[in-house]
DNA sequence: CATATATTACTGCCTTAACAGTAAATTATC
DNA sequence: GATAATTTACTGTTAAGGCAGTAATATATG
């Protein structure tokens, strides 16, 4: 299974909630929920964004070009 | 326009691509390089995961249950 | 063990991203 | 400024994600 879909599953379930209740925090539907956690990485960026940012999950984004990490989802 | 866009562009410019030639490499049309450089979130996952191995971006995740971030793409 | 809850899996419909092709606008090169 | 290259933008078609509904399996709770 992927290695996102994991720490997902594990952040939901530290915030016990189930693939329903994700689901509605994030505005998507519990189909979603379930193929991320699965590991389909075909999903629209947006969903993961969407889940990311429910769970407080930070993104970030590094290269050899850049000198500090930057993140990509600043939620407010 | 998104900072994720403007990181990939910054990028493919750097390594002298244009859009079409980082669309082939990554095995996408040119429409979706495109559409990410502009900032569009809705592409699918796997097309930006290309893109940024192509371009050897590293995406890392992050949260407070976490003690190391977890470098998500790890390409070959 | 029985019941309830949650997860996994499959279905068909609907929306939309991905795509190639093309044209216009912008930028680079001579 | 003229020419070429690149980027931006739009179009119609095709392929696929998102979704609710439902059923089956797995897990939790009594």
């Amino acid at each position: 299974m992927g290695k996102l879909g994991n720490i997902i599953r594990i952040h939901r379930k530290k915030a016990k909630l189930t693939q329903k209740q994700l689901a509605d925090f994030a505005g998507l539907g519990k189909t979603v929920i379930f193929d991320i956690e699965k590991g389909k990485e075909t999903v629209q960026f947006s969903s993961l964004l969407k889940v990311l940012n429910v769970l407080n999950i930070k993104l970030k984004i590094k290269s050899r070009l850049m000198e500090k990490e930057e993140v990509i989802n600043e939620e407010g």
